[in-house]
DNA sequence: GTCGGAATACTTGCATACAAGCACGCTGGC
DNA sequence: GCCAGCGTGCTTGTATGCAAGTATTCCGAC
């Protein structure tokens, strides 16, 4: 149905202990319903889980093999951030892409970005060394076309900015809104070109934040924040069921 | 032990059907987690649950009349916001009001409401009719006291910023980062003179966006953002158990 | 062939039981 | 009097069972 297959994970056939793997990420996940959340939550950022998808409680506890309850903590913190519906007795699915939602995705993205490229240009002469370092990371990327990598550094790169800014945590409460964002572009992600021009914008942020010219900055992250909104109509065309308005 | 006592609800003695009270604030609450979660979050945000009190499970199943099921998920939504903190097999507290997180949330209501009403100006002549109706509302919960009257024209007044703006979800995500300073102002609240500052701010920023000058409003609303931030030393002198770094 | 109705299978919501772990207090020894 | 060690009681985490409701599907009547 979709370029994006793969449920969520592999059905563990044996295993010495199947219920009991508390590391995750590198790091130690005690609570086996934050190990489904984070499972989840990549899932559907990553498209494994289809915009619109059905999900099952207990099927997606006997594929993790956990019982209902932490997978219905889960499911009640994703519902929380509008990733999920869940509508009693009838079913729950993934949240489909709403235009609308991308659209005040990007408005908080590009307002918050904006005001902390301001406040790190204000701040006295920032260093840029760790950004310089994220370009070159995404160069190699881009060479080697490996998209997971580049979406990684390109994340890194945007929350660097805010951490810079003094406000690291305005990241935290931006991602939350950003999913929507991530999903569009995780649609449109095999295109070189594209990444081509998005780390020549990055290019530019960062001399700006180097010459702290707040005023190109904020031409250049505004610009930058509607690249990816601009591909959702031609992406909606091409994938429609997993959009709405 | 504080000025605001007052756990959570009455022990609610006899009741004909004590599990069963659906509706809640106006709209049919099905779920009793939801419930739940509505009930915490206002009590925490009304400090009728106070900083860094401690939470039990059963004990707020009981007194609630419902299981630990919908109790739990609704913390586990709390705690995802942070208002929480959850410690396995130790147990659950209210979170301490954060001068940093606080600090940070000032900054993102201030970004976000900047950019709106910035938007809201580059639009047509705003209709400013509904701000003004507000105002009136406001003068009236001065003029009575009514302070809860006017934290709740204050944040429709806020909100319909967001609206005019036709970002009206940005408001959502701000309400979620917003709960800190709430928080703070709450504390401050039975301050007339205060109040008396934000109506004559709000009339300001009314003002300035019938007038559609963005570069007045952008000032008058970063200043009127930084309000409630700069009592937070004298607060934090009078209830040193609720702050934290 | 088509339409209507009832039974069935599936979903989520809630309550309860059991398990594991930490903190505190009490008791015994020194 | 003080300290160490153990036991009890509390906490949250997980699993399971039951209830209620909806969608679907199958069967029968027309």
């Amino acid at each position: 149905m979709s370029p994006h297959q793969a449920l969520i994970p592999e059905p563990t056939p044996v295993d010495s202990t199947p219920t009991l793997s508390p590391v995750i990420r590198g790091r130690v996940a005690t609570r086996t319903s934050d190990r489904v959340y984070d499972e989840l939550v990549s899932a559907i950022r990553e498209l494994r889980l289809a915009p619109g998808a059905s999900l099952s409680e207990t099927d997606l506890a006997e594929r993790l093999h956990v019982s209902r309850t932490p997978v219905r903590e889960a499911l009640a913190r994703l519902a929380d951030a509008g990733l999920v519906h869940v509508v009693p007795q009838v079913g729950t699915r993934v949240g489909l892409i709403g235009l609308r939602e991308v659209d005040e995705a990007r408005f908080v993205r590009e307002s918050l970005e904006v005001a902390a490229f301001e406040v790190a240009c204000a701040d006295r002469a920032p260093d840029v060394s760790a950004l310089r370092d994220l370009l070159e990371q995404q160069e190699h990327s881009y060479q080697t076309e490996n998209y997971n990598a580049f979406f990684a550094a390109d994340e890194a790169l945007h929350s660097k900015i805010f951490t810079l800014s003094g406000y690291p945590g305005a990241w935290q409460t931006l991602q939350r809104t950003k999913i929507q964002l991530d999903r569009l572009r995780r649609l449109a992600l095999p295109d070189l070109s594209a990444v081509r021009v998005l780390i020549d914008e990055h290019r530019s942020i960062v001399d700006a934040l180097e010459a702290a010219d707040a005023v190109a900055g904020r031409a250049l992250i505004s610009r930058h924040a509607r690249r990816a909104i601009e591909l959702a109509p031609s992406l909606r065309a091409k994938y429609p069921d997993y959009f709405t308005d």
